[in-house]
DNA sequence: CGGCACGTTGAAGGGCTTCAAGCTCTGTGG
DNA sequence: CCACAGAGCTTGAAGCCCTTCAACGTGCCG
């Protein structure tokens, strides 16, 4: 399909009317990038936005001690350096390829554009930028308040609702390429404790862990270990 | 001067036009909170934004176990429950007043209308959830790579930038309320944590710490220590 | 088949939490 | 005015969770 239907249905562009779709149509692009690309870089100066047509991107931040922290991940049809590309600041973080990906390049001053002129669509930038908030404050809390163990099953069970796929055995396979360093930057830990964690799992027939790939076998058990159930009272 | 003036002189509103501000006024009330109550609670189905007229309230998200997370604290001019008030959804976290504070009362409805028919006024909002989430990020990078001291420095700058007063021998005094267990659950830490860590820096003259307040006297090592600089190459 | 990225495992240790006890202010009511 | 309750703070001791460093295994792919 033309990837310019495929930018009209994302949740996006969704309340923009018909007459302005001429002028999208005309300032987009279309890049691709493979994994491990960078679709933008930290620090640089932010002119566009992008939306997925394809594939899958993580935002990632570089700290000056030279961790990187997972910010959050891209599926085709979410927007991401919105905000940037709205006030032009730097990127805070790089954009990086999980897969091969396309994105649709969209100019800020368009964004601007649009969004002074169709309130529905700055609404809808609002509903996504909530959502975002939303899901920041829940890890904020998390990286807080929990254990590194918890933290860990619940990116599982987040996953697992992304991106599972049920097994004919009721175990859940998680349909996307993940690293013990990739679990370990989303959960602010190390590669180390998460490689004993999974281990650990899998001796407990929680989980099968293999090359950057895992299974989930007993879901269930997963959500106690991520609510901390097991010792109330 | 009337609150309602105040209120007129928000950044939340600076965009709306004359023409609707009639109604604004007339949807608006007002509400004032001593130090301790909680101006909504967590879970509580979100009818209501709030715009802060003077005082200062912060962002409190109870976790299952009995630990409290401060998410962000808002003095006159902010906004809080923006968010819930457009969507309806349950408020993620109670807002509980540090001192005597009035606060504008806005009904969701009203700020759905005017997002719908004044896109500027979509525009500020855009803008506030932007920087609501780019601190939220920040505070996740911190909390995944940083220390536990780097954190509560860096809080402590922070804070020194919004509400510090210089005095005379360049010491920076802290205008806030601020115990231990404040600055605990603001770094996701415990309270005897901070205070060793406080104790430390006393012995180190970079402070000077009270019952409940705070003096910086050496705002550069501490802006050291939050920069983690000590052991490069 | 050699290189390289990914992963496992062990050992050591430190940062931080947890529990516990006691101290020091502040404010309040008799 | 003073005493006392309670909130805020300090300090110690114990220990665990997790990191860090290090060495080695493993499988994929050129």
């Amino acid at each position: 399909m033309d990837w310019k239907s495929v930018l009209s249905q994302s949740p996006l562009f969704s309340d923009v009317p018909p007459s302005a779709w001429e002028r999208i149509a005309a300032s987009a692009r279309l890049r691709s990038v493979q994994p491990g690309d960078l679709v933008f870089h930290q620090g640089e100066a932010a002119q566009c936005a992008y939306v997925m047509v394809a594939g899958r991107v993580r935002l990632v931040q570089h700290t000056a001690e030279g961790k990187d922290v997972t910010m959050a991940t891209f599926a085709p049809g979410d927007a991401l350096g919105l905000i940037m590309a709205l006030s032009g600041d730097p990127y805070p973080g790089s954009a990086e390829a999980l897969a091969d990906s396309q994105l649709a390049v969209l100019p800020g001053e368009l964004l601007r554009d649009l969004m002074h002129d169709h309130a529905p669509f700055a609404v809808r930038i609002v509903d996504m930028l909530s959502d975002r908030l939303r899901e920041a404050h829940q890890r904020i809390r998390e990286l807080s308040a929990e254990r590194v163990q918890q933290r860990i099953a619940r990116s599982l069970v987040r996953l697992a609702r992304r991106t599972g796929l049920k097994q004919a055995d009721g175990s859940i396979y998680l349909d996307v390429r993940l690293s013990r360093q990739d679990l370990a930057q989303l959960n602010g830990t190390t590669l180390e404790t998460v490689s004993r964690t999974l281990t650990a799992w899998e001796r407990d027939r929680i989980i099968d862990a293999g090359r950057e790939q895992i299974t989930i076998r007993d879901p269930h058990k997963l959500v106690l270990i991520a609510e901390d159930v097991g010792e109330e009272i």
